[in-house]
DNA sequence: TGGATTTGATGAACTTCATTCATTACGCTC
DNA sequence: GAGCGTAATGAATGAAGTTCATCAAATCCA
């Protein structure tokens, strides 16, 4: 114990400052390294940190880990809601959903990895803040999807929650190969296939297409014939209020 | 060094059939604890092998792993064409690959898990003979709907990868929470609700959904034909068996 | 202002595992 | 049955997460 040459000297930061040095390290050693390849003791360094600091503040490396993507999932919801209000529509609605998931992918594949693998799927997740964050991220489409069953415009025997499933679901694995880095993501692109694939899915075809123009041009054959025929019986019953 | 008391004995076994009783232990272990918290002594323990003796057929823990998931593919694979054989018809054929798909997770959960949260997304799985085995198996389906497109029964303008990809996201969001023991997986409803949403939104349409109005309309144009020239000639010929 | 108290920070020690390796012994062949 | 190839051993190694007794900076208070 040679503590003769230089007494240790060191800097002591209010607890919040710290926090916030540790984690932005955090995130980015996790971002590069993953979880298991991530070291304690990278992350203290790369905060100006000794490695039993981090414990005064974390319980320990998972909890870092679920700290820094909270972080993240809450800036991520942050404008969520103002930016959708300001899309009206339920197709326009929903794509803009799709696309903005897409992007968030995008800008973040790091953070958006260590989700996928290490926090979804593991045991202590349903009972994690995070697990709560992602409620209330996707009731966002939930609700989308129910107004619009409730305006009649999505049938009516759908499984919301299925309809969910496969969104969030198809996105995740049609990003993989772009997490993986081992592709490129075109997020305009594949909002617009997922949009258009899942709306010709759940969209409740409109009555008749065709039977709009066809009663038009029925109706004004009819007239023709009521002129050669004035008073005909009369046959408007269902064509609504005429 | 105490070798007095009793020198050691063990049994030595061809290695095929040792190979079999490790991988054995380490599905056992591995399905129980999942990879982190399995510890490569307790799977020692379950083969009847001490920890050092794992490394003489493998190359670590994960190349572990990974042999115990990639005996599983293969045994899911095995009959998957023959029994798909015996399916006609686009939509029991994909139906059936859905429902498949579901009743091996609902069977074998345990390593599903294993395979969602430790092998896909990792580096090297790209690499890895389980990447070759899951093109394999996805490449069923995606036949599937390649001569489901050609036989103009899909739209022209579909991704068929990005089906795919909706299929399987879709199914494994939707068994998240099976996997996770928080609630239970009804596989044939599943399949035919997945089904039906996937279906209704990559069939074609059917030409004319309007042509029974077609039909009405064509019924009154005779009528006002007949207003016009009484009594007609009979024209009853596309109303079906009259 | 200066001592007491609180709390941030330290870093060495501890623990748990995966992994390695020098050594041992089983089983087969000539 | 001697010798050889290989299966198997188990103690040693090393890396990484976690703990803890101790110290020091900041704050409080008389």
């Amino acid at each position: 114990m040679s503590e003769a040459a230089g007494k240790r000297s060191f800097s002591r930061r209010p607890r919040a400052e710290r926090m916030e040095q540790i984690e932005a390290a955090a995130r980015d050693v996790f971002s590069r390294n993953g979880f298991a390849a991530a070291s304690i003791s990278e992350i203290a360094a790369g905060a100006g940190v000794v490695e039993g600091t981090i414990y005064k503040y974390y319980e320990n490396k998972r909890d870092l880990l679920l700290t820094v993507l909270q972080r993240w999932y809450e800036s991520m919801i942050a404008d969520y809601v103002d930016q959708l209000a300001g899309v009206a529509g339920l197709r326009n609605r929903l794509r803009f959903v799709i696309w903005r998931h897409l992007k968030s992918i995008k800008d973040n594949p790091d953070l958006c990895r260590l989700f996928y693998a290490e926090v979804r799927g593991s045991d202590d997740y349903y009972e994690s803040t995070l697990y709560r964050l992602n409620r209330e991220y996707t009731n966002v489409l939930m609700r989308i999807l129910r107004d619009g069953m409730a305006a009649g415009e999505l049938r009516p025997d759908l499984s919301i929650a299925l309809v969910r499933d496969m969104i969030f679901g198809g996105i995740e694995h049609h990003v993989a190969t772009f997490l993986a880095r081992r592709g490129e993501l075109d997020v305009e692109r594949a909002a617009e296939q997922l949009t258009d694939m899942v709306m010709a899915g759940i969209v409740q075809p409109p009555p008749a297409p065709a039977s709009l123009g066809l009663e038009a041009a029925v109706r004004r054959l009819e007239r023709v014939a009521e002129r050669l025929d004035p008073p005909a019986r009369g046959e408007q019953q269902d064509t609504g209020p005429c």
